[in-house]
DNA sequence: GTATGCTTTCGGC
DNA sequence: TTACGGCCGAAAGCATAC
């Protein structure tokens, strides 16, 4: 059986780095691309810090004002996070990805897993050959740099492009798999968080090589019995995962920070009618209908909370999420002890609607004012 | 007893 | 001293099915 050769590419520090590519003459900052609320003039959290910022104690999901303090003597950047640009940056990059690889299967605006196994026949030199090849290849279209794992399985290649952050290439050799797994904690592994280390640490396992080590049956005691054929399996860099092409979104999801905190389900709804056009939107042009549909509030506490409820069937149309979403909320609201702070909606369960609108259906007049 | 499906919460970026 | 987004998929908790 041939070594399957596959890879995790990942866009460093993404958005700052675009920002940096865009205007040279602040790199060397501390640059934070911001999400700013509206709520106030400066409320917002960072969404991505550069390394500088990195090392003076910023990163993401720190509130702006307290970035801003921890930075005032770095002369930091701020930058209004712009989506779009992202989105748009990310999409030629990954065009260009699936043209060097065999298999590309993305994962999010500024990562993807690749397969070369095929076009390698499984020779790791030849797969340095490639990666060097595609971060080339992005430096050259783009200046952006980006960091590339590669090893037999998905959970390797991603803790290898992890290891090679930033801007550096790591390739893990098959028969190397154990050496470069063995220090590594267990709640790293796809599919371990940390009730599962907890229970897998009363056992004296802490390390992915202790795990490799372990007895089947005290684990099946524990996990089950295909649990455990998974978690030893994936210790020695063995889970079978492929790598596939054109995965779709599960769910789609649209969240707003209220104009002032309320429990007023009425009033939630209304502030978050746009998400749910745009939800509905995303439904209708990606041809796509769903079973569930959930009610997210994020409190004054800044808990989160939801409810959900999931269809017999399929649904898409409008009014029946503005129907079941007013429900969703009225519960919600009545079994929490505190006003909402953000609301939102989420879909999952996507299936393919029967007659979908097509991309190509789609015109801007049929849509417009 | 184990697997599966649904709901809720967690955690990364 | 506090401060605080908007997404996504993973993980956990629970009920039910096999």
């Amino acid at each position: 059986m041939m070594e399957r050769v596959v890879g995790h590419l990942d866009l460093d520090y993404f958005y700052a780095q675009v920002e940096e590519v865009e205007n040279p003459s602040i790199k060397g900052r501390p640059v934070l691309v911001c999400v700013f609320s509206g709520r106030t003039e400066e409320s917002g959290v960072v969404s991505t810090a550069n390394y500088r910022a990195r090392e003076l104690g910023v990163g993401s999901g720190m509130p702006i004002v307290v970035a801003k303090k921890k930075l005032q003597k770095a002369e930091p950047v701020i930058i209004k996070m712009e989506h779009e640009k992202y989105e748009m940056i990310s999409e030629r990059i990954m065009r260009r990805v699936e043209e060097r690889v065999d298999i590309l299967e993305q994962t999010g605006i500024d990562e993807a897993f690749f397969d070369l196994t095929a076009s390698t026949g499984g020779d790791y030199d030849d797969a340095r050959k490639k990666a060097e090849g595609l971060k080339d290849a992005i430096l050259a279209s783009e200046h952006l740099t980006c960091s590339i794992g590669i090893g037999r399985s998905k959970a390797v290649a991603k803790l290898a492009s992890d290891s090679a952050k930033p801007g550096g290439l790591l390739i893990v050799r098959p028969d190397a798999t154990g050496t470069f797994l063995d220090e590594t904690p267990v709640n790293k592994l796809y599919g371990v968080g940390p009730k599962t280390a907890g229970a897998l640490k009363e056992i004296d396992v802490e390390t992915i090589g202790q795990l490799s080590h372990a007895n089947e049956d005290d684990l099946a005691s524990r996990f089950g019995k295909k649990f455990s054929a998974y978690l030893l399996a994936a210790s020695r860099g063995l889970d079978d995962a492929l790598v596939l092409a054109g995965l779709e979104p599960a769910q789609f999801s649209r969240m707003v920070t209220l104009k002032r905190d309320t429990r007023s389900p009425e009033e939630a709804l209304e502030q978050l009618s746009q998400g749910i056009l745009d939800v509905q939107q995303r439904l209708s042009l990606s041809g796509k209908s769903f079973r569930t549909l959930s009610a997210i509030g994020i409190l004054t506490d800044l808990s989160s909370h939801t409810k959900s409820k999931t269809f017999e069937t399929p649904v898409a149309d409008i009014s029946a999420i503005r129907d079941s979403a007013l429900d969703l909320f009225t519960g919600l609201s009545a079994s929490v002890q505190k006003d909402f702070r953000r609301v939102g909606i989420r879909v999952s369960g996507l299936t393919k609607t029967e007659n979908q609108l097509h991309l190509s259906e789609f015109t801007p007049s049929a849509a417009g004012p």
